[in-house]
DNA sequence: AAGTGGTCTAGACCACGTC
DNA sequence: ACGTGGTCTAGACCACTTT
């Protein structure tokens, strides 16, 4: 069953990637479960302990959720465990508080050269471009400007995200089947321009973070582009090196 | 029905557990290897894969590393794979700059409120406060106040900052056996002051990226804690969300 | 009681590095 | 040739959840 070097690839990689790809053909919908390791095992024709090892990966880098007793499960974004997995903003205070977003605007647009270098699409494709605010404890604290590829996100309109409870990314899940997976940040310092100093009620040239995000769906394709500024009197972005 | 104890814990985290308690003993120094699994195997009275699956976590907290067919090896800070995982500034025309450090100070202190809160230790207690500039291609992009504990710093001078070619945490390995082996960083965006403007060559109240970071040693037990500057006109802090 | 994931074992074999 | 970690298997049993 396995091959020879030198494209040697364990047998569990090959299995992990099977499952990959039927997790990517959407075979389950995230929150179901997936079959049990035995029936993988039969499924693929290896022993359960290689399934074993192929989930194990998955589940540490955030794709399944084991749980014991029950089974394994394709991770959601609807998951509220999963939502400060990608905002890394916490109040000084240390209480927790549930973050609310308000979408602003929403249009069509097409790429300029940035977006497209970062989205990995053609200069003048069509892109949709979203603002919206994200307030805590109903004092705004992050202004987002993103920028999404229009031939993935097509029928997005901004009646859909003000009727939308809950997060940006279970929506992009449930509506566009574009599950968000992983992501890098580029973080500096800038001084507040007019129109974010309005949008988060500082005076102009306040120093604020600049977040720059790109997301990258199944196969390492980007699907996000996004530039938030953050207000850090009252929060603090928490980063955990390890 | 016999109530299983609440404090259930699988034997190979167990194992895990004594050689974790080895490594902080000192049984062997980092960048050394420790023993093959078999050996661990035998010493212990488990099966290798129980070893090995407690190597497995520990090399994933980056406490050891494996190599096949060498061994495998406790983590060492001198290893320059490890250089930019505590410091995650990348420059921004993508050019890999080693940076250099320059030490400025270094003196005695008694803790203040802040230190000792996050030091743990008590208010008035001997630290020692340093400050140093990190330069990447010989321009002044970070500047740093360090705090640390007296006790466990005993005999830190100025001199030895100078003379020594490495990493601050290689520093801290060798002369004081101390080893860091997580930490949590607080970003946020600051207005340069008059000192650190001079210090990094930009303009007072210049936008910067004010990062404090508390550095944890074996046991959860917090050794550090820093207050960084980072300048971002050329460089910009890196983050993976996965 | 039955099904799921979680642990532990023992043994065989492979890939890598060194002697 | 030998020792190291890496993979794969098969089976037993444990812990958790549901029926």
């Amino acid at each position: 069953m396995v091959q020879e070097s030198p494209t040697f690839s364990p047998l569990y990689r090959q299995i992990k990637s099977l499952i990959l790809h039927a997790l990517e053909a959407g075979e389950w919908r995230p929150g179901e479960a997936i079959p049990s390791e035995h029936e993988l095992a039969a499924r693929f024709s290896v022993s359960q302990g290689t399934v074993r090892k192929a989930i194990d990966e998955m589940a540490a880098e955030n794709l399944l959720v084991r749980k014991q007793g029950k089974g394994t499960f394709v991770a959601s974004h609807s998951d509220p465990r999963s939502l400060f997995r990608f905002l890394r903003l916490v109040p000084v205070d240390g209480r927790l508080e549930h973050p609310i977003s308000i979408p602003l605007e929403c249009w069509r647009a097409k790429a300029g050269q940035e977006a497209a270098k970062m989205l990995g699409i053609e200069l003048g494709a069509p892109i949709f471009i979203l603002r919206r605010l994200l307030r805590f404890n109903n004092k705004p604290v992050v202004i987002d400007e993103i920028y999404l590829p229009g031939e993935a996100f097509h029928g997005l309109c901004f009646e859909m995200l003000q009727d939308w409870n809950g997060s940006l990314y279970s929506l992009f899940e449930a509506r566009f089947g574009l599950r968000m997976i992983r992501a890098q940040e580029r973080i500096r310092a800038v001084g507040a321009d007019r129109s974010s100093a309005e949008a988060l009620r500082v005076a102009e040239g306040t120093p604020l973070l600049s977040v720059e995000r790109l997301t990258y769906t199944y196969g390492d394709k980007p699907v996000e582009w996004r530039r938030g500024l953050y207000a850090t009197t009252d929060h603090y972005y928490l980063n955990e090196l390890s």
